[in-house]
DNA sequence: CGAATTTGACCTGCGC
DNA sequence: GCGCAGGTCAAATTCG
């Protein structure tokens, strides 16, 4: 269903960061899409327009890896080069039924050891693992505060 | 066999 | 109005 927006999902990642305590960041991004539909083409299918209340959550962290595991399942459903950064970027979909939260990695070209996660959306379900292999990147992790 | 992953093609939005 | 950039989906392939 909609109306599912649990900000306070993100707010116990806020919660976790060792220092630095951040009151109320803009967690609340709505985004408002207008008609959209796909003409011409015959993917056609339903293009969820649906209301523009995805949230957009970004920070940085340094991994070697790009795969974070959030304890969440990932399927990667596309990948692009942008052209600021010279690393290509992946796109991850949650694969839970109901669930689509997306996620994007970036890899930053000054620092190939820093990688940038943008989570979109909130998970409507409980995570599969322990969070606590989270909490330890959270520890690592920066908040995105560029919004 | 099933699910996940990969690459390419295609569409949309914004900028100039 | 066209071009560029970025984003998404679809099909094929591979791994478990």
């Amino acid at each position: 269903m909609e109306g599912c927006d649990d900000g306070s999902l993100y707010a116990s990642f806020l919660s976790l960061k060792p220092h630095q305590n951040l009151s109320t960041p803009e967690l609340e991004q709505r985004r408002e899409e207008g008609s959209k539909v796909r003409e011409g083409s015959s993917r056609s299918s339903e293009l969820k327009k649906k209301k523009g209340k995805k949230q957009k959550f970004a920070f940085q962290t340094r991994s070697q890896v790009d795969i974070l595991d959030d304890g969440y399942r990932w399927r990667k459903y596309g990948q692009k080069a942008v052209k600021n950064n010279k690393f290509p970027r992946s796109y991850y979909r949650c694969t839970y039924g109901g669930c689509n939260v997306k996620k994007q990695v970036q890899r930053l070209t000054a620092d190939q050891e820093v990688v940038v996660t943008t989570y979109e959306g909130v998970h409507s379900h409980p995570i599969e693992k322990s969070t606590e292999n989270f909490e330890h990147i959270l520890t690592q992790m920066q908040i995105y505060s560029s919004f």
